[in-house]
DNA sequence: TAGACACAATAGTTTTACTATCACATATAA
DNA sequence: TTATATGTGATAGTAAAACTATTGTGTCTA
């Protein structure tokens, strides 16, 4: 992989320091990285939504998995809907921070929107980051569940609270690096967030429903996904 | 608008014969569309969900408004789940309804992808078909909640009884409709299912995320959603 | 060692989701 | 005409999910 040093490097710095991302206090009640129950609730939530989906999933059913009990669970989340919104907001910070790595010493801006959507599709982590969250898994709640987070009757509200910055940061980026190809791109935001939609749908299409899609992920062999995404993307941005 | 006398024409029959989709029938327990109660609870539960969103909306609060109990409700649709099936499910058999009726004469390949957006983007009617549905708010739920309808635990198996077969036809026509112009176009399937998802939800990010697009709709508006999916559909489907 | 504090556990209530049963009107067959 | 079937809506529940008020316990400090 690249940048495979620099990010053993970082990796190292992140075991020594303990990576924390610091998120929004409006995504929880409590903040559950800073203790160890916290912490199980993240893990085995992750684990738990990933196997029965966000609807069968309730705090009750958490806590017995974990041999805690529902109430303490609300001490860290409001809600289901809330521990969602702090799960979608760190994935999308590790995202930016895993592009962040991938991109280090890369010049051409080209090759660095490429990369940009290797990270994103892939989202795969060699070597985890935390002990308490599992990010293959956090990928497959991502896609899933994740356009749930914002299809809420409160989204105005919860923006307003700054819920949803870390999605709309990454897209900056992602918009950003488009018009380094192509100053005059008249759409880089819309590009850069049909991106980001359309890597997880098509995935999610090539599962379940294979005829709104022309690719195939055999034996999640994403190298179809990332061909097609640079086509199109390719094609839209050089002039 | 186009196709005036051919849509009126064809309104007419409809109020003759009175227009009735046939859906699947694991869309109900019991045809809606069939008896009086069946036509109001359509017609209140798409303007309570349009109010009040799909997590808040309940049975019983549809059977308050209608002045009829929740266990009736329930002998039409097994749960509300099912209910949004059935009207997302009937929503894209309208706007393959509306495409047939607004490409009828038209021949040229180009401009008949670029009045299936049109029709996609605007999806209203200037006369309703039926009574009971309003389709302009059934317009909006779509915008708002309707990937909700596919993003559950259990597509595979809704998938297998059909449940999404009227949005699977409209993509296959968009699809081919791409082939029309362009027959080496290596991903018609796709571009037609991005085509749908991202019409909806750039309309959705101008209204409620603005930083995630880089069109307006003031007013209701639409023209700058239809001049930018132009843009993209054309560039990267024309060689 | 007392008192304060942080945190989790206990034991509730309210709301949502769903079901079993009953009542009634209409249609049909003997 | 009358008995019976059928389609439809109303009543009255139960079970689970969602949420909360209060109590208990271990740790940390003065």
């Amino acid at each position: 992989m690249l940048n495979c040093i620099t990010f053993k490097f970082l990796k190292l710095i992140n075991l020594i320091t303990g990576i924390k991302f610091s998120l929004k206090d409006s995504l929880y009640s409590r903040d559950p990285q800073n203790t160890e129950l916290g912490q199980r609730i993240l893990k085995h939530s992750i684990i738990l939504i990933d196997e029965i989906g966000l609807e069968n999933f309730t705090f009750k059913k958490l806590a017995i998995e974990i041999e805690s009990t529902e109430a303490s669970m609300y001490r860290y989340f409001e809600n289901k809907h809330q521990l969602l919104l702090f799960l979608t907001s760190w994935y999308w910070q590790w995202v930016q921070y895993l592009i962040s790595i991938h991109t280090l010493n890369i010049e051409d801006p080209e090759r660095r929107l490429q990369i940009m959507m290797k990270s994103i599709i892939n989202a795969t982590s060699e070597n985890a980051l935390t002990e308490y969250i599992n990010e293959n898994l956090l990928h497959n709640i991502i896609i899933n569940e994740g356009s749930k987070a914002y299809h809420t009757h409160d989204v105005d509200e919860e923006n307003k609270h700054g819920i949803f910055s870390s999605y709309k940061e990454l897209a900056e980026i992602i918009a950003q690096a488009i018009l380094a190809i192509n100053p005059s791109f008249p759409y880089p935001h819309s590009l850069a967030s049909n991106i980001l939609e359309m890597a997880n749908n098509q995935l999610y299409f090539a599962q379940h429903l294979p005829r709104l899609t022309d690719i195939k992920v055999p034996k999640g062999d994403l190298s179809q996904l990332e061909t097609m995404m640079e086509f199109f993307v390719m094609k839209l941005v050089k002039n």
